[in-house]
DNA sequence: CCTACCGATCGGTAGG
DNA sequence: CCTACCGATCGGTAGG
């Protein structure tokens, strides 16, 4: 029980620091100094500094699936859950849910170099988030609300660059244009495959553009 | 001489080691070993291990102008230099120029979080690289070739980001689609705002989709 | 460009 | 969860 709550406030100020300084920058011995305990009483909870790291980003998924993923979840399906959850996104880094920006795109391109279990974790958490974008672009598309012609892994992976991208301006930059021009081209990529509902009964599917 | 030899040669072994471990985890000791000579005679060249990541993010520079920037320069501008230059730097990547990717991809995730000089340098090149894009943008659009209303700072922002997305997906990922995604989504976005010379002495400009 | 060294910090362990 | 410790490595220095 206190070992738990123990180990949670661990993970929680694991993430935010990672987001920061990298899941590499990230050191037993300064974790340790700022929750006030030591080292080795730290260390006792996870085993391996490995094993902090993937226990990590496993915190940090929970915590991207609470403030960007659920929320979506009660806006119908289709077109307009598709916008939200693009919207979701952004607002993400909007709020600052990591102080860092996005914990993900940090350690996506802090790890794609270094083979092992923990880059394994983050290809598998991005390639989940992928998938998740890609079921939304395919659900709205099933629902009529897309071109059909529209391949979902084409634009998954072009929101998600765009997303990447306002990563990049706001937090090098901090650029405050970065996140209203992420979400205006966001915009237009999904209007520029949508196919708006007929309200007349003959009236045929408009052509997009 | 044989001084600025060897620093030449300990730049580019640090650029290539960089690309991978990033710019923090690039260390003089292993760098010392990998070039067989000793860390002080190393360090002797830089003063300091920051004076080394700025000298490692100048020779970058140079390398990424080389290999992407100065051969787009003998096509003529406009539409075709800007679109030579987006093929310029996804071939970039296809080429493998830096090992770990693209070099300030990663150095601008792994720094947008820590204040410093390093971080000032990576700002400014990467300042300098959508500069840059952003003038090719401004060229075309001068030379009559893309529509008037566009937006040179935003269409820069898209492409970069669409050029990030691809370096994620196939690092982390191996994705060798990942390109191909890419330049798609590149040209489709180039093409968007593309006005075609018209052939005709009467024929009016056709409007953009 | 080298050898020989410094204090600090790294991940990790012993033993309680 | 702690104190006390380990060898290895970090960035950096002295002196040549």
């Amino acid at each position: 029980m206190k070992g738990d709550r123990t180990r949670q406030s661990i993970v929680e100020r694991a993430v935010n620091l990672a987001s920061t300084d990298g899941l590499e920058g990230l050191t037993i011995g300064r974790l340790a100094d700022d929750l006030e305990m030591s080292k080795s009483g730290l260390f006792a909870h996870f085993g391996s500094k490995e094993e902090l790291q993937l226990a990590t980003i496993e915190e940090a998924k929970q915590r991207f699936i609470d403030e960007v993923f659920r929320p979506v979840l009660k806006v119908e399906r289709g077109y307009p859950r598709l916008l939200a959850l693009c919207r979701s996104w952004i607002d993400y880094l909007r709020r600052g849910v990591f102080p860092g920006g996005c914990f993900f795109a940090a350690a996506s391109f802090e790890f794609d170099g270094r083979p092992g279990p923990v880059r394994d974790a983050i290809g598998r958490a991005m390639f989940e988030w992928i998938g998740a974008l890609e079921k939304a672009i395919r659900m709205a598309k099933e629902a009529g609300h897309l071109d059909p012609r529209v391949d979902p892994a084409q634009i998954a992976f072009e929101l998600n660059a765009l997303f990447f991208g306002a990563n990049f301006a706001s937090q090098l930059w901090r650029d405050p244009r970065a996140l209203d021009r992420a979400e205006k081209a966001v915009e237009a990529r999904l209007e520029s495959v949508r196919i708006k509902p007929s309200h007349t009964r003959s009236g045929a599917r408009r052509k997009i553009a």
